[in-house]
DNA sequence: ATCTAACTCCCCAGAAATAGCGAGGGGGCA
DNA sequence: TGCCCCCTCGCTATTTCTGGGGAGTTAGAT
């Protein structure tokens, strides 16, 4: 098959962009993501949320049965994509990610024998409380189309790539945080100089205040945030934005 | 002063886009910035990376004296804008966020007296390892106006925003401190127990194993994220998107 | 074949955090 | 005025975490 669009030629995505900001559910992002694959002219696209819980949700064009064996495999975690992609903040050529684990080769044989392609080009998407994601097109062509191909493309997808992940968060249910009770401003010092490694007693040096006080502060940004222990106060406070380190 | 740009006839940026990727140091990024803002006619925009420790870079057309008092004012800790940036994923119109404490107001009103502006957009960029990086542009203007400037160059405005954070996070390779030393699987899962709360005892039931067992995996994984204590370790796993809970 | 890294288990002593009891002054809001 | 929240401080006892030590197996990489 010949990729679509090539330099100079490259689609108009305006209306794709319009209705994928208007999409109302994740079926029309399967359906966006197919007709995607098929103005572009590559084998596959795919839109997969990694997280390494287990959890996982995705669309696009692989087959079932690759997807499956994927899980099965175990291959999300000797994936040189996802492994790649999570170092990187640009978007990523296949063939510039480290194949040469035994793992890692067999993961690329395994996938070209299941028509994935052999050239790969994924975009890392990156969303609130450690939301990580790709948004990948795969096809079967020589190096140099290829290039051709993302260098052309490479600001549209990664437009499309941010619209497929706002989409998402936007319909995964499950990351719903609870309504945050606000912190004092006290109570916010105390819990980011605990986050950034200071013990108790640093911390209320730090703040030229005693440590009971600071104690107390500290169990009532627990309380406040429904935390178990110190720790859980303030892995609550940095995933819920109350802290930022 | 008027917006250049608004519906219909935005500004081509193709040209600009080009020479943001090819930049090749942080001197050509404030470069660009002021272009860019002289491109839109917008009062201001900046590109700032966020980070409570201290440590900041940024790059914009605020006046050093704003900076200087933002940061002397701990502004960083109340402003409604990190904060609503921190736990979304697109941009956001500072009209939306939560301005009703006392200290958000304060900021407000400061920020105008700075000649910052009314109006505000802001888009939250995240790198790998946690890091969180905003891009906004704020303007003198009504509601009306600056929402008809911002639909209508909301792509536009992602794109750049992704560049420059990409250039950023080329230039200043020192922003990752340590080049992050994964951590095992059984690491991760002892951290993220830990991190819902979970006692160590607990944890180690939970995984089925020794407290003794659980507790070199916490030790390590603390070691690894050069971490000084327990809840170090965690709030640096969840900020590098180590681990998620 | 060797080596590294991950995974599992054990003991001990000192440091730190937690849980409970207190107390008082200041500011905003009804 | 009364109420509630924020800020500040003290004491004691118990539980938990931290920082040393050592030791064995398994699997993957060189």
């Amino acid at each position: 098959m010949a990729l679509g669009f090539l330099s100079g030629n490259a689609p108009r995505l305006d209306g794709l962009i319009e209705r994928l900001e208007s999409a109302e559910g994740l079926e029309d992002l399967q359906i966006l993501i197919e007709e995607l694959r098929d103005r572009y002219g590559v084998d596959h696209i795919v839109y997969h949320w990694v997280n390494s819980n287990g959890e996982q949700y995705g669309c696009g064009t692989y087959d079932l049965e690759w997807v499956n064996r994927y899980l099965e495999k175990g291959y999300l975690r000797v994936d040189p994509v996802v492994a790649g992609c999570y170092q990187r903040f640009h978007p990523v050529d296949w063939k510039r990610l480290d194949w040469s684990s035994k793992a890692a080769r067999a993961l690329m044989q395994d996938a070209i024998a299941y028509g994935i392609g052999n050239q790969g080009y994924s975009i890392p998407l990156r969303g609130p409380n450690g939301q990580f994601a790709l948004f990948t097109l795969t096809h079967n062509c020589s190096d140099g189309e290829w290039e051709d191909f993302t260098i052309s493309n490479r600001r549209d997808l990664i437009l499309v790539a941010h619209y497929f992940n706002q989409k998402a968060l936007e319909f995964e249910p499950g990351r719903t945080p609870e309504p945050a009770q606000p912190l004092s401003p006290r109570e916010i010092e105390a819990m980011t100089l605990l986050a950034v490694g200071y013990s108790r007693a640093q911390a209320a040096d730090t703040l030229s205040i005693s440590e009971h006080t600071l104690r107390v502060y500290v169990e009532s940004a627990r309380h406040k945030l429904g935390a178990m222990n110190t720790t859980h106060a303030v892995a609550r406070a940095l995933s819920r934005g109350v802290i930022v380190v």
